[in-house]
DNA sequence: TCAAACTTTCAGAAATAATTGAAAATTAAA
DNA sequence: TTTAATTTTCAATTATTTCTGAAAGTTTGA
């Protein structure tokens, strides 16, 4: 296969994962392009890699820097940004993981906080319950293994138990 | 806080959650709606509690059953079918993540698998190929990752690592 | 200060996804 | 069988999200 189309294949398919992620298809896509590529692109590289306008261009790759996942760089004599990928692909899911977490997992927090009060001593009210603790300490439990991946990442006795064929 | 005001907060936080996540949101109501009621219901009162129509409620219903996380029941001297949702939270965490690695993992691990065979040795290509290793080793990290919490889930030890406040 | 180079914004257009509702298919009791 | 109850399908509609492009905003160097 030739470079220029494995490259096509790696950036229709990260996007896809990207889309089925609920992350927009052409962030996914952007951030594909700066990953494959060995310097760091301008806007209008990107533009013309992915055939996109600039405003489309910009925005998502505003919402990539707000990530953590994508960086600026500056050339000297040269007035436009640049911008490259962090390559490290854990760190990328670290990151991703993290952010979720913070955009998802906290309102439900602060719903299911919310719900506790509810009044009644009936059959319903005690199911009820039943399942606003139950969804509580599942998003409780999600998050501290959130941030257990984060901090066991470096340990050698996670890696022997995570690795494998 | 009266009952039907604290569900219709958890069908719409969790409907959001879903949104976020990906899944459509009127699957994520329904799963709501089924969480926390008592009995296993019929299409009708779903379309009823959520205001959809038959259509959508049973693409929907049978969207979830597909992923594992409700189940059909039937009454005697009853031909209608009724539905309940599986409503250990936990459970229900570990099924969507498998239900995910399947749908999104695999499709990338495929794509991933087939970019190995770019020819050539210029700087780019070998950027290209260390790229790919990386997703590729990610993914696998990410597929271990979601085996060990399947695995490890009633492990005294990560119950010891996880719980917390 | 001015003007060129570049970035950001945003209203409207286009693309995508979800929903409806009625017809078709299926099921099971009589 | 037949028929009534129920589920499934799907073309058309509606809602939502994404994208465009041009105008407005910002920055920098002369």
């Amino acid at each position: 296969m030739k470079l220029e189309e494995a490259q096509d294949k790696f950036i229709q398919g990260w996007g896809q994962l990207g889309a089925s992620w609920g992350i927009n298809r052409t962030m996914a896509q952007i951030q594909a392009v700066l990953l494959v590529s060995p310097e760091a692109l301008c806007t209008d590289d990107i533009m013309e890699r992915l055939q996109i306008s600039r405003g489309n261009a910009n925005m998502n790759i505003r919402e990539l820097i707000a990530w953590g996942v994508v960086y600026k760089s500056f050339k000297p004599g040269d007035r436009k940004e640049y911008y490259y990928a962090e390559k490290d692909m854990w760190d990328l899911a670290k990151k991703v993981a993290r952010e979720r977490k913070k955009r998802e997992l906290e309102p439900l927090n602060r719903i299911l906080g919310e719900l506790k009060t509810v009044e009644g001593n009936s059959n319903e009210v005690k199911e009820f319950k039943k399942v606003v603790k139950s969804a509580d300490s599942m998003a409780k439990r999600a998050d501290s293994m959130l941030e257990l991946v984060g901090k066991l990442d470096e340990n050698i006795f996670f890696k022997w138990m995570t690795k494998g064929k």
